[in-house]
RNA sequence: GGCCCGGUGGUCAAGCGGUCAAGACACCGCCCUUUCACGGCGGUAACACGAGUUCGAUUCUCGUCCGGGUCACCA
């Protein structure tokens, strides 16, 4: 038994699986050529990131534009940044957007595929099998160092002015401990953490080619990286190799945060004996800083916009936020979308090389823009029922008024709407409210603003007037027959380019003659379909609102 | 500081050595129009800078500058 064997016992006494055995568990994929096999990988610290999101769609798509598979791992090896309700955040963000993963955790406590377990903590024998056996090739060695001696080294190091900071060559002093030595602090119960002894040569260089931004270059990793933790639960970096090992992973896609390390990560697959995987790093989402007014990443703690639970909250509608990361994800997206209107987002062709490797500024401008679209497009009954599950858990108030009469509701909804020019007013339900307000008596607040230019009397006059012709049965072509017949005997002109040449000669045109009417009924001076809004208001309260009109004047 | 990534209008972006440098959002104007939206038409606005390579550079190379990342028993 040699001494690097010996000390692999010593280390890990309880381990007698092997990495064959892993390898029989967790066989290679059985996919169609082509297929990619993606994952996302989160870390329990917190609710579920835009950035993180925008990521696990590029996986998803991945998978799915190549008949693939995407998964979702959960890696909560850091105990101190682990939050309780960790893993419901993630998995009901992307719940809520109705996207999945083909595999992997579905909620806490719950998964599915067969290369599981997809939690982390729950796969420690395995790392420990796969770190044993890094030490039996001499590949791995215990680190007795403390903390104080790490902080100690940094800062020498920084004293020195060293090019290269860290635990690597002459400063790793644990390195080339005696067994003896290993085996005396080992057995007298002192803590230690495994370390890689990287093979790396500072002087040489590593590439590798990025599937969204082509060649890099970097010089090799000489980092004798941690790989357990002193409480044996593994790193990031060992983790990362393991698992993308034997889940089979083809495509490592993460945020342009991870380049630096994937030197690293190279020398870890290689050491275990690992094919590596295909690396994308996408680029980061930013936003301007309203302070300094330079770019930034998003941030989780000053960004409210930066938690996926933000759009939910405000009511944008799951596809709208798709379709406007969509269009940051993959640039061809907008054409496609104008020459496929309808179609299912699953159908884009998608493509990881058509990914900009710039970071992009979340641009909520735009995503309004994109909402309304969207919105548009929806059948009333779809709005309604969109905006009666929002405001069930946003706005109890409105919930029930909105929600008495579901009929006359979706009859609100419907001015406009399913024609071939439907209006777009609504980027967001919880716009939906103050848009509909006015006709909705608990809602409603009278304040009558009439045109500053026009006399009281006259506003006056055209109300009254109104009041004698206006019948509930007309239709459209009537209704406005019936204002234009009203201009002239009032000083109005019914033909508003008339108006326009010889402005002296009118006291207005028909369209001021609409808006009195319009302020009188909804106490505004811009709303959709007039005509449409007063037959859905009925008889008896346009009756009562112009009256109460009257009487202000 | 070392290493790495990035840099086309305000924003997202086409572009792969020869283009009047697309398009979308935003903004402005006009038209349509009973208001507002919608729609249509038009407009303002960009290749960070400097060298090279080339007959010719937004495109290739180098340098500078600017922005970002990374250098943990965090991911």
């Amino acid at each position: 038994m040699t001494n690097n064997e010996k000390l692999a016992q010593l280390l890990f006494p309880d381990i007698t699986k092997t990495p064959e055995d892993y390898e029989k568990i967790y066989p290679p994929r059985n996919l169609p050529e082509g297929a990619r096999v993606a994952r996302f990988a989160p870390s329990p610290t917190g609710y579920l990131h835009i950035g993180g999101f925008f990521s696990a769609l590029v996986d998803i798509l991945t998978a799915q534009s190549t008949g693939g598979v995407s998964f979702l791992r959960i890696e909560d090896t850091d105990k101190k940044r682990e939050i309780d309700d960790g893993v419901s955040a993630i998995v009901s963000g992307f719940d809520y957007f109705g996207v999945g993963f083909t595999e992997g955790v579905t909620g806490f406590g719950t998964e599915k595929g067969e290369y599981g377990p997809y939690t982390q903590s729950k796969r420690v024998e395995l790392y420990q099998t796969i770190a044993k056996s890094l030490v039996e090739k001499g590949l791995a060695y215990p680190c007795f160092c403390t903390a104080d001696e790490l902080t100690a080294l940094r800062e020498k190091q920084e004293s020195e002015g060293a090019l290269i900071k860290g635990y690597f060559g002459k400063y790793a002093k644990c390195r080339d401990l005696s067994f003896e030595e290993q085996e005396a602090r080992i057995k007298a119960g002192e803590s230690y953490v495994l370390r890689l002894r990287s093979q790396g040569d500072e002087n040489k260089r590593i590439a590798f080619d990025d599937v969204i931004r082509g060649k890099i270059e970097m010089p090799e990793n000489t980092i004798d990286e941690v790989l357990l933790k002193s409480d044996g639960i593994p790193t990031y970096h060992f983790a990362h190799a393991c698992d993308d090992h034997f889940m089979r992973t083809t495509h490592v896609i993460r945020g342009e945060e991870w380049i630096s390390s994937v030197p690293k990560h190279i020398e870890l697959f290689r050491a275990c004996g690992y094919k590596c995987p295909k690396y994308a790093h996408t680029p980061q989402v930013l936003k301007i800083d309203e302070e300094t007014g330079d770019k930034r990443k998003l941030s989780k703690r000053k960004d409210p916009e930066a938690a996926v639970s933000y759009f939910v909250d405000e009511g944008f509608p799951k596809e709208s936020v798709l379709e406007y990361l969509l269009t940051l994800i993959n640039s061809n997206f907008e054409d496609w979308r104008r020459a496929n209107p309808r179609e299912d987002i699953a159908k884009f062709p998608f493509n990881l090389k058509k990914m900009s490797s710039s970071g992009c500024l979340f641009d909520l401008v735009k995503l309004n823009d994109v909402s309304k679209n969207v919105i548009s497009v929806m059948s009333a009954a779809q709005v309604y029922e969109n905006v009666a599950k929002w405001a069930e858990a946003a706005d109890r108030d409105f919930y029930e008024i909105f929600t008495a009469d579901p009929q006359y509701s979706t009859a609100v909804l419907n001015i406009d709407r399913e024609c071939p020019k439907p209006r777009k007013d609504i980027a967001k339900w919880n716009e939906v409210k103050d848009y509909v307000s006015y006709l909705y008596n608990a809602l409603y607040t009278p304040d009558f603003r009439f045109d500053e230019k026009l006399d009281k009397a006259d506003v006056k006059a055209i109300l009254t007037k109104y009041l004698e012709v206006y019948d509930p049965a007309d239709g459209k072509d009537e209704w406005f027959a019936k204002i234009k017949d009203m201009c002239e005997p009032l000083g109005f002109t019914p033909n508003v380019k008339e108006y326009k040449k010889t402005p002296e000669a009118f006291k207005g045109h028909v369209g001021d003659v609409s808006g009195v009417i319009r302020m009188a009924v909804t106490s505004r001076s811009n709303t959709p379909d007039l005509c449409a809004i007063m037959q859905l208001l009925g008889k008896d309260e346009v009756t009562a609102r112009l009256n109460s009109a009257i009487s202000t004047l």
